[in-house]
RNA sequence: GCGCCUGUAGCUCAGCUGGAUAGAGCAACGGACUUCUAAUCCGUAGGCCGCAGGUUCGAAUCCUGCCAGGCGCGCCA
């Protein structure tokens, strides 16, 4: 409906201007106003027009008015203000959106154009396998998965991908500190270094080992022979950690892909030297980074990425001083591999603190492509965790390191992925674990939750009174009247379930999520209104009949909203 | 010092590719359950939209400067 309005704007537009030739014709786009009194929707196209004509936003509207060709369903329309265009639709021709998505269920909002569909690749969590996630990783695995469903539910072809940090120094700390605890288990002494990780979960993972192992011949082995055969499964076993509590958020990855990987196949040595054979690599020295204390500063010539080239604040070094490649490195060739797997788009999802870490990545991309095709990068901020307003303190070394799985476990997975999304990514997060466990007010996603479920309870009651079964479950709905709908918040109701489709469009344009947990708090709380002020089950067939028709598509929309964003409808609560 | 993010009601946040009177929840106060779920609803009160300039018919929204908070700033990942 919008998108035919809009076009017969437009081609009301293109009529007036025929005259203007060289003034360019603006884009139609109408809103929905927050009041009533303006109408459905409201176009402000006049007003820019203004100064290119050199006529008031008034008199352009109104030339605008005599000239457009309304689709059948607007009922009117005048000039209002400082010149909007106040659009008025028939009312009924609005509810038939109820015959719509229960029509169209599960799909309603969803599209699936080809012609407009992206292959993406969507890279979040990729927590290093070196421990537990925290909630800070919840936040960004949260957020991910549902804009992974965002995209695909307007029809884009989405891989959930994971990328595994399993080379480079800390591999070495993690082996060392799981060999450590095997040592322990046999009943020797041992001493923890203090960059050792010192956590619960480095025993299970060594008692394991233990299991599968010889300790003897470990025992004799030096330290890198042990690291080539006890690393690969001190990886696993984080990685089966980690991939447990990804599964208990309900989150799962299409792929999980390993740095290793790419230096064992020689690809980050090739890229440096196709680096080097562009130009783009030179030897020097780096100067001291300012504002922070490096104590230990030498001046050291090393291999530079010409970053500044493109975009980047300083060069940056694509190998260690031992001659191994820097991370940075690794990550250029796996963005790369990325684009050369055949992804229209990349999106990368990270934390905030590598943040200072968007400019050099993109500047390597565009080196190496010659094409704008660098990474979407979301840096999701920080999440404060607090216990009844108090910060909890998060130490790994006092033991009060808090999991993300903790945090599961103890407020439910519905609680947290909707409290996650409640907010925008760009701010930061205070996260109440009592607050999420309170079924109040205080907590939104309950708030959603029940209003599906007195939906439910009210089906199940209607039917109890004799309501027709295939009124309540079934399709067969077309001799429905729905302009018995008159009440305010019936039609305020309908006229949010028919902005679903916009607000998922928008979310997924946007990359922003979030805008579907904001949609259904509003969607409920217009239905819990409703709920007050009116029955559904009454005296009067037909208008039962209307309003279990209506409240059937809200309990449909919100179980669509919820779906996307990974939480439950339950059915009673 | 430099880069990125944030600053809106007492608190937590929406509203931000300019648009009509800046919204919601919590907290405060006052109401609503003999009637489909009160995990709910209705009402009252609460605002130099961090500060100062600028652009514009119009600025919470865009630009500049400043202030405050968060994150980051070579050979870690």
């Amino acid at each position: 409906m919008k998108q035919a309005l809009e076009e017969a704007l437009q081609q009301a537009l293109l009529t007036l201007l025929a005259e203007h030739p060289d003034a360019s014709v603006p884009a139609v786009v109408l809103n929905r106003p927050k009041q009533k009194e303006h109408g459905d929707y409201a176009a402000n196209v006049a007003m820019p027009l203004a100064r290119i004509l050199k006529r008031s936003p008034q008199q352009i509207a109104a030339a605008i008015l005599e000239t457009v060709v309304w689709p059948d369903a607007v009922e009117g329309a005048e000039i209002a203000g400082p010149g909007f265009i106040n659009i008025r639709l028939k009312q009924a021709s609005e509810a038939t959106v109820l015959k719509t998505i229960i029509a169209a269920g599960e799909q309603y909002g969803r599209v699936d154009v080809a012609a407009t569909a992206e292959k993406i690749n969507l890279e979040f969590v990729s927590a290093n396998p070196t421990g537990p996630m925290h909630v800070g990783h919840g936040r960004g695995a949260v957020v991910g998965d549902a804009l992974a469903n965002v995209l695909m539910a307007v029809g884009h072809d989405v891989q959930r991908e994971y990328y595994i940090n399993d080379a480079g120094a800390q591999i070495g700390v993690l082996t060392n500190s799981v060999w450590l605890r095997m040592q322990e288990l046999q009943g020797e002494s041992v001493e923890f270094p203090d960059g050792a990780y010192p956590g619960e979960y480095i025993i299970q993972i060594a008692r394991e080992l233990l299991l599968k192992h010889d300790y003897q011949a470990l025992k004799a082995m030096d330290e890198s022979g042990r690291l080539k055969a006890i690393s690969q499964d001190a990886i696993d076993g984080n990685m089966t950690m980690i991939r447990d509590d990804l599964a208990a958020i309900g989150i799962n990855f299409d792929f999980f892909f390993s740095e290793q990987d790419l230096h064992s196949s020689g690809r980050v040595t090739t890229l440096i030297e196709q680096l080097q054979a562009d130009g783009v690599v030179y030897r020097g020295t780096l100067p001291p980074p300012k504002g922070k204390e490096v104590s230990d500063y030498r001046p050291v010539e090393q291999l530079l990425f010409r970053t500044t080239d493109f975009g980047d604040d300083v060069d940056r070094p694509l190998a260690k001083q031992d001659g191994t490649a820097t991370y940075f490195a690794a990550d250029i060739a796996y963005h790369f591999d990325k684009h050369q797997r055949g992804f229209d788009r990349m999106i990368d999802i990270w934390g905030a603190d590598h943040g200072g870490y968007v400019k050099r990545v993109q500047a390597a991309m565009k080196a190496l492509i010659h094409r704008e095709a660098q990474p979407d990068v979301i840096l999701v901020q920080m999440v404060n965790l607090t216990r009844d307003g108090k910060p909890v303190k998060m130490s790994k070394r006092a033991g009060t390191f808090v999991t993300l799985r903790e945090v599961v476990d103890e407020v439910g997975s519905d609680a947290v992925r909707f409290n996650f999304m409640t907010r925008r990514v760009e701010s930061q997060l205070d996260f109440d674990l009592e607050a999420a466990k309170k079924k109040n007010d205080e907590n939104p996603v309950y708030y959603v939750q029940y209003a599906y479920a007195r939906i439910q309870a009210i089906l199940r009651k209607a039917l109890d009174e004799g309501v027709d079964a295939e009124l309540i479950s079934g399709s067969d709905i077309a001799n429905i009247d729905l302009s018995v709908l008159t009440a305010h918040e019936e039609q305020r109701l309908v006229s949010h379930m028919l902005a679903y489709p916009d607000t998922l469009k928008k979310a997924a344009e946007r990359l922003e999520a979030y805008r579907v947990a904001t949609y259904v708090m509003r969607l409920a709380a217009d239905f819990h209104s409703f709920y007050h002020k009116n029955r559904v089950v009454s005296d009067d067939a037909a208008l039962t009949a209307a309003r279990v028709l209506l409240i059937r598509s809200v309990a449909q929309v919100i179980s669509n909203g919820l779906s996307i964003l990974g939480v439950s409808a339950p059915e009673r609560m």
